[in-house]
DNA sequence: ATTGCAAATGCAAATATATTGCAAGCATGG
DNA sequence: CCATGCTTGCAATATATTTGCATTTGCAAT
């Protein structure tokens, strides 16, 4: 009887090991992690593989993790609780990834503008900023 | 001879067919494409699927191509020339994408700051709606 | 124009990532 | 505790990306 079972019970669905240890796993991380890193992280048994994606699926559908695209291979997942909106920077020498909250967003000027523009309604945003960590600025000779 | 023949060259590359037709063809269209769609793109002979790749790569290490994150399966690319600066607005009900150019970029002071606070210095950021388009927006009986 | 060499390409195979069908197992309401 | 339907594991498949290697091409120096 998890943490979350609640939540999940009551948007509707069961509450499983896979899908509690998923969202366990999110809230402990500051930084958005890949399907294989969750599976990972499970203590043994680890679910399988296709249980970690249909289950991110399912979360990500009820709202309660979010994808996070950060220009690799695989997609990235991170908790998406109330009120918490973060971006991150990424260093493309290394891939590390440091995450920021934001105290004010300036975006709504802008969400506003596009649905005026393109009679979108914008329901989130995905902002990343991309650049070199203060290690691999010293190895490639300080730019 | 085509037309970046020369940009290929002073940045000490050579100018081949692949390469070329990656920057017109990403030049054409204002929505980034995939490896897939820039290969169909291309009049026969199509390149390999191969040769795509590691072309997008190299375009991409030289700053002649960005790569854009929209949280599919697959990477899209989009051209990189000076000072243009693009965002996006992505429907998640129907993919469809719309691209919209904007006047000032309202982020040059989170970049100061992350300057600040991580010692990371930031060369480009990544900017994407999420939400739904007029369609979608009917058919869902409209939210 | 011809040639030599490094770099680019095609092709096939290997990896990595993500999805699906199906039988067996688990969660929940009665 | 039992029946039911949703979840899971497993294997197979689909899709995306990368790599090795032999061949071809671009291009600079004849």
């Amino acid at each position: 009887m998890g943490k979350h079972t609640e939540t999940l019970r009551r948007m509707g669905r069961t509450s499983t090991r896979g899908r509690e240890g998923i969202l366990r796993i999110l809230e402990e991380t500051s930084i958005p992690l890949s399907p294989k890193d969750i599976r990972e992280r499970f203590p043994e048994p680890k679910p399988d593989t296709a249980t970690v994606y249909r289950n991110l699926s399912l979360l990500s559908s009820l709202g309660l993790v979010r994808s996070v695209a950060l220009h690799e291979r695989c997609r990235r997942y991170e908790a998406a609780g109330e009120g918490i909106h973060r971006h991150r920077v990424v260093c493309r020498g290394c891939g590390r990834i440091e995450a920021f909250q934001v105290t004010t967003c300036h975006l709504a000027g802008i969400e506003a503008d596009i649905r005026r523009r393109f009679g979108f309604k914008v329901t989130d945003h995905s902002l990343e900023f991309f650049g070199s960590c203060p290690e691999c600025r010293k190895k490639e000779g300080a730019k």
